[in-house]
DNA sequence: AATCGTACGGAGCGCTGTTCCGCTTAGACA
DNA sequence: TGTCTAAGCGGAACAGCGCTCCGTACGATT
């Protein structure tokens, strides 16, 4: 359960790559990935920073070396899952006759890994001020979602919902999703999915009013 | 706006009326009531507990002597809005035709209050451990939940889903629901509800399966 | 007026994420 | 192989949080 895959070593960013990295910058950075992978498992995604530096063997000054903000250290840890979601977007799109269903099921596959993650759901949910996490969970998904929302209920400019806000809604929906209670993430997100494939396009709206 | 009504003195617990409380006791308790709702209309419900503490002029302990936690000082603060929600319940369901429709207003009221307030909703969704506002809520506020879906979609036993996650759901869907963003927690929470109705009694489940 | 215990104030504790800076050392070059 | 420099490191320190503790003040009762 050690093994964090990550990018493999090179994409140094913009054009000239000044000068390799030094041989324990790198090591450093793995044992770090490979620590908060661990203490994620046990602590839940909210661990303290000083817990997984500890776990890693390291001073404060390299996990932030590397990881500027503690969402960015999150981002890195679970970034070849969210790969993995981006991908099993089109693919479910072209197994499944119904693109409803592969909705359906590619939904069920964000909560299962927002869930399982504890806390990871509450962090994407977090203000714009979060950042990295937000940006890149939206930038990464985003288009997928929205191309199974465009199989499954036409177009954006019909009025459907966006994408990054169905992703967020479900997001939150995941929010303690597995604390001692009763409550179902994957239930609700299949109810709003439902909803979503009810009336999916603009018809009629008319949420309601507030009562008190 | 420095009003906050709270139940007006008695209701002392327990049998006993042990002894009447100090006037400077009562004085405090409405002065913390008033500065925090005036805190949190700035500053919202995450303000600082010491903010609270000291536009209302008394000390930490006081606070603290009055209301044991955090959360429990925001139930107080919000808890005459609570009642008013209760009680639209009801009256929804008597002066609307269509009890789906009585069940998707009172959501959107539901929806209002909590984003209203800002950072409300993610308290309400925090785990067991927040425990007197979760429980307030869901105490006052489920069975008028649960009254309006049997009306709507059948008794609890068809399979449907039980008030409190309905609501532990729209909570969910309510968190940022007013920051800079697009997310729009009102027509999420819309949506939820639409899903709701449309397979609210257990039919096709067939939640589907994680891709990756 | 004297008493007594309820209620008060706020310093302080333990926890968090993050910053700062002096020291270490990898690795290029001669 | 020795030297030198800057990339990289460790961890004390800071600010801000919720909450506790305890000596002190004062409202109510006699």
């Amino acid at each position: 359960m050690t093994t964090t895959p990550q990018t493999p070593e090179p994409a140094p960013g913009g054009q000239a790559p000044r000068r390799a990295r030094r041989a324990d910058a790198r090591r450093n950075e793995q044992a770090l990935l490979d620590a908060a992978a661990a203490v994620f498992v046990t602590h839940g995604v909210d661990a303290p920073v000083r817990l997984v530096a500890a776990e890693a063997g390291v001073g404060m000054g390299t996990i932030y070396r590397h990881f500027p903000t503690r969402p960015e250290l999150v981002v890195a840890v679970y970034r070849h899952q969210v790969e993995a979601l981006a991908e099993a977007g089109p693919a479910l799109l072209a197994e499944e006759a119904d693109p409803g269903q592969a909705l359906r099921r590619w939904a069920a596959g964000f909560v299962e890994f927002l869930v399982t993650k504890h806390g990871l759901a509450g962090v994407l949910g977090a203000d714009e001020g979060a950042g990295a996490l937000h940006r890149y969970f939206v930038e990464r998904l985003a288009p997928v979602c929205d191309a199974l929302l465009d199989a499954a209920v036409g177009p954006l400019e019909s009025g459907r919902v966006p994408g990054v806000m169905l992703m967020r809604g479900i997001g939150n929906l995941s929010i303690g999703g597995r604390d001692g209670t009763g409550y179902d993430a994957a239930r609700m997100a299949d109810l709003l999915v439902s909803g979503v494939l009810a009336r999916g396009s603009a018809r009629d709206a008319e949420p309601g009013a507030e009562p008190g």
